[in-house]
RNA sequence: GGUCCCUUCGUCUAGUGGUUAGGACUCAAGAUUUUCAUUCUUGCAACAGGGGUUCAACUCCCCUAGGGAUCACCA
């Protein structure tokens, strides 16, 4: 069994793209499969300079490895469609002697004129078949010295039915498919040939793709029939939508992965939002990692209805991920995501620790981590000023003073009953016990848990900043 | 416009003829007797509409409406 993902080198991987490469790579790890990488680069025009080496990157990023593709040759490379011309002339020829395909020779001018008047006259934009019954010898000798592409001929009439494995048959009209042009002017075919002789050359025997495909489906098969070639398996996933329900596009936010990595978003963690759309395990369950995931996968619980790419639950989801890893790990990461601005040695694991339970991306932490990196603990506002300032306050800031030089204050626990012994020997408790404390070590009415605070700030830290307040 | 696809809470979804239509995100309220957050509890919130079929339709069929994709010498 063998799937493909099969992009084209825009320059950054989609997450549209994500999700069609993540459920191949489930589908073929579930099945013991081969999961291939192939690059459609057939567009010239479109080329991007280190396209491919992104690519490969996002992808790893996201923890899907492909078994075959480029610097994987398995015998069946190479893996780019542009170092792959001369297979594609040799099928195109095939296609011409066999009186599949024909050359044609109307200029783009022509054509262009041809797609206006018709769509002027409310008509269906096609090609009105010129080139299509000129004779074989005529052809041959204008394109001795004219420019031509070459089309692949479609019935007349009849249907094309076929089975797709998430939307089940679908009938199309030969007459609604078009004279596709299969090989252009530059020599280079277009991705509907291409598709087909590579995924047929190379074993694809399961073809997992968005389901903008759809319509193009039924010239893939009739290339399939007119090479005799055995048909590979179909599913056309549900496209991923903005928020307005078109297809998921720039402009409405981000789309490409690396978007999402810089913006402090977990691998695990798009991978599972991401698994989610358009897909479900058929239980409550919604925390997988990749290993659950390609166990439970199947395209019968594949959605047909697009889905909306919902960043409110990614965020959720990301949280969780962040709560939930170990916390060596957690320390490992976040001094990898660390914003520029924040030197790494002024913070101590209990200040990261501190502010684990607030993030919801790495990107939280510049401002969480303020707190523990700035000199500045004055009362954020009058509010806070006028706690500092209360008789009790004074009371208790002298009470925590003198206990500053008992160690265990300095561990959570240890913090906690020394706070109860001050409770006692004050007779002051609730709020203005622990929000003087909080604002004047500080500086602010909100933040992470009180004894998290205490252990990463330190003695010296706090002794200064309590005297302070006393004045 | 033609063709094709789709339609359960705002969003992601469960559901395969008989359910108080379930879960999750978001939002709201409460609790965790220090805040924010976390966590927990509770709540708000949906079968696009109309016809059939059936003792019985969210579930099956038809029509309508709405949404989307696609109609390139781009993929």
């Amino acid at each position: 069994m063998k799937v493909r993902f099969a992009p084209s080198p825009t320059g950054y991987l989609h997450v549209g793209g994500l999700r069609t490469a993540l459920f191949n790579y489930l589908y073929a790890k579930k099945l013991g499969g081969t999961f291939l990488l192939r690059i459609e680069d057939t567009d010239q025009s479109r080329k991007v300079d280190g396209a491919v080496e992104n690519l490969i990157k996002s992808l790893q990023w996201a923890g899907l490895d492909f078994d075959e593709g480029p610097g994987k040759d398995l015998g069946n490379g190479p893996y780019a469609q542009s170092e792959r011309l001369d297979i594609y002339h040799n099928y195109i020829q095939q296609l011409l002697d066999d009186g599949h395909a024909y050359k044609c020779f109307c200029s783009t001018e022509r054509l262009t004129q041809l797609r206006e008047t018709q769509a002027a006259q409310g008509m269906q934009t096609r090609y009105d078949g010129l080139c299509r019954h000129m004779d074989k010898e005529a052809a041959e000798n204008r394109a001795q010295n004219e420019a031509f592409v070459v089309r692949m001929l479609t019935p007349e009439t009849g249907e094309l039915r076929f089975k797709d494995e998430v939307r089940g048959t679908i009938v199309y009209p030969f007459k609604e498919l078009d004279d596709q042009v299969i090989l252009k002017q530059d020599g280079f075919p277009t991705y509907h040939l291409a598709n087909v002789v590579d995924d047929h050359l190379m074993g694809v025997d399961t073809v997992i793709r968005g389901e903008e495909w759809l319509p193009s489906t039924p010239k893939h098969i009739l290339l399939y029939q007119y090479f005799k070639w055995e048909l590979p398996t179909f599913a056309h996933l549900p496209l991923l939508l903005n928020p307005d329900r078109s297809k998921l596009s720039k402009r409405q936010g981000d789309v490409a992965v690396e978007d999402y990595r810089d913006k402090g978003f977990l691998p695990d963690a798009l991978i599972n939002f991401v698994a989610l759309l358009g897909w479900n395990p058929g239980d409550n369950r919604e925390i997988f990692t990749m290993q659950e995931l390609s166990d439970i996968f199947t395209l019968k619980r594949v959605n047909k209805a697009g889905a909306v790419f919902d960043i409110e639950k990614l965020n959720w989801m990301n949280g969780q991920y962040i709560r939930a890893l170990e916390p060596n790990i957690y320390l490992n990461e976040v001094r990898q995501h660390l914003p520029k601005n924040i030197n790494a040695d002024t913070l101590n694991d209990a200040a990261l620790m501190a502010v684990r339970e607030s993030l919801s991306t790495w990107k939280d932490l510049e401002k969480n981590l303020e707190l523990f990196v700035t000199d500045d603990f004055t009362p954020e506002n009058d509010e806070a000023k006028e706690l500092v300032n209360l008789d009790t306050s004074k009371i208790v800031f002298k009470a925590f003073i003198d206990k500053l030089n008992d160690v265990e204050i300095f561990d959570i626990d240890g913090f906690k009953s020394t706070m109860q012994a001050i409770q006692k020997e004050t007779g002051v408790k609730g709020k203005f016990l622990w929000m003087p404390v909080r604002i004047a070590i500080t500086g602010h009415i909100h933040g992470p848990e009180l004894p998290l605070i205490i252990e990463a700030f330190g003695k010296e830290k706090i002794e200064t900043r309590l005297k302070a307040a006393l004045k």
